[in-house]
DNA sequence: TTGAAAGCGCTAACAC
DNA sequence: GTGTTAGCGCTTTCAA
């Protein structure tokens, strides 16, 4: 079915059933009810494709993210999802299985699609030195087409809504050294992603300002999975005769990890070892004990990284950097040592 | 930039480039040459709405799924997203935060952006009783789109890959019988919802078969997430002063939940309840005691629901109704009563 | 081998 | 208020 053959059979032109559609045009009362009827009777909806290929506008956001599972990000698209929704747009998600060259694929389709805006969650953009050629691709999709992102392309022409790691690490780690902690863990994440090396430069930082000695083998490189954190905890393990009173892990995904890591070695949280994590997932009130854990607040993350994207696209004027700010939640899985 | 600009700037016609694009015809090596230069110099690239137009071909496979963050869809997600890009397709995936309304609105957008075919992982299709305006909307977007289901539609003419929910609550019920428990409890899920109603009609069945009375105190209604796991375990202690000595979860999401609230009383998995999940997704693996749990292949599920709705795509003929089989995977939830 | 032309389904500017 | 027409960007006959 289409608008023409629509039309014949109320006996209007295609343009009067694009003006029924569209209501923006006065179409008379009788007309207009005779089309509709025919519109009821197929059910007919327009082809969206040529749609867009006419308005240049397909009322779509695509929301690129690197891990579909990992509950960080899922929280992240479901708040995403909901503000696109209420915005009247159609979210599109493409998960991009943290594969470099698939981002890079699927972002090109998003704009071969002529997607209004598009939010990149995670991937490449997350990582401290910017891929040239990454940034070369975002600066030419740009010119007609949006980027917000999480993380940071520099040079690069695309809006960022960014999480404000250092305070993150910055409250952890001052809650424990509060609590009287002085050997404190960092475990989880490599030195090549920009949010675990900014919580690196931080945490030492910290660990200056109270005198506590930095401590290499401390500080363990691994990915940000469940598997990540469990690895992550044995090496500490490996590698330390001296165990620290408190560990801070990557996310609370790789929190789980080390979680099981600890508990089958027959130590407990957190009498034995205090745990800190970052995200506050579901996870976090899941578990036993319940993690504390440094929290974003999901919603308004999603609302400012969407807002910022329609912003955008209405050609609004916005600040090119955007933070949220982090907030620990204390529950249970830190004692104080005082 | 398009194809009439490029065709311009290489002094040759749009409808060469198309054939230098699209490969399947032939250009003189020089001509080739000249426009595959100026397509790198810009690199251009087809605008998908006009291509998808003329093709009537998008090389795009929607999903659609109720939760994007229950760790069960997006286990499934991430499955069919891996298989549809193997397959050289693009997932296009929407979430429809267990709407009904946006679930039958995204299914229409897919089909407005003649999307190749559309897979539904839960939902509407996942109702008990058909609801006649969902099956016809199936019926008449299925006329030129395929549609794969995780559920059932009554009268609806799409393609299922469903679970064998009786196979697996066989499995788990068999399994804590063979270990002497009598008393057993299933928390979670609602009547309506055709998975639930399935497991509770065979949980009886397999009760009478090993002539242990029927409580109906036992089975109790709740949501599928965390809170409801919480709650329906909070009410199975309210109800029942004689508590069972195992509890089938209807999910390892709302499993978390039933855990913290056994914890919380001070009892212990298994030596005081044993536990049991469906879906074996990572949280079984996280928790402590690790679950004993229900388990579907993800792989192969995803790859059945991406296969079967490529076939269809091209035109070969299928059967209507394909199963998954469940597995028992034994973890440390359960206790022996022998 | 190549270009001209038609047409996918729609909207919007224009003329009446 | 309504129909005609042009055109969005592409692919694919059809001739040459």
């Amino acid at each position: 079915m289409n608008i023409s053959k629509i039309a014949k059979e109320a006996g209007v032109s295609p343009a009067t059933v694009s003006r029924v559609m569209t209501k923006n045009a006065n179409v008379s009362e009788e007309k207009r009810l005779r089309v509709e009827k025919v519109i009821r009777k197929y059910d007919y909806r327009p082809n969206a494709l040529a749609q867009g290929l006419i308005k240049t506008k397909t009322n779509t956001i695509g929301v690129l993210v690197a891990d579909l599972v990992n509950p960080y990000y899922s929280s992240m698209l479901e708040n995403c999802e909901k503000e696109i929704i209420r915005c009247g747009y159609v979210p599109i998600i493409c998960g991009t299985l943290n594969d470099c060259e698939l981002e890079v694929k699927f972002l090109q389709k998003m704009f071969d699609m002529r997607m209004d805006a598009v939010i990149i969650i995670g991937g490449k953009s997350d990582e401290l030195v910017t891929d040239p050629d990454y940034a070369n691709l975002i600066n030419r999709l740009a010119e007609s087409m949006p980027i917000v992102i999480t993380g940071k392309v520099e040079g690069g022409d695309c809006y960022q809504v960014t999480l404000d790691e250092a305070e993150g690490i910055n409250q952890s780690m001052e809650h424990l050294i509060a609590l009287g902690h002085r050997r404190i863990s960092l475990v989880g994440g490599m030195e090549y992603i920009k949010s675990t090396y900014d919580k690196r430069i931080r945490y030492r930082g910290i660990l200056r300002k109270h005198g506590i000695t930095y401590r290499e083998r401390y500080v363990i490189n691994s990915d940000y999975g469940i598997e990540g954190g469990y690895e992550g905890m044995e090496d500490l393990f490996k590698k330390n005769k001296t165990l620290p009173t408190a560990v801070v892990a990557i996310n609370d995904y790789s929190a789980l990890g080390a979680m099981r890591s600890i508990q089958e070695r027959g130590l407990r949280i957190p009498e034995d070892i205090s745990l800190v994590s970052f995200d506050s997932t579901y996870i976090v009130e899941a578990v036993l004990p319940r993690l504390t854990s440094i929290s974003y607040d999901y919603e308004c993350f999603g609302k400012k990284l969407v807002d910022t994207a329609l912003k955008l696209v209405n050609k609004e004027t916005l600040p090119d950097v955007q933070k949220v700010t982090p907030k620990l939640i204390v529950r249970e899985s830190v004692r104080s040592l005082l």
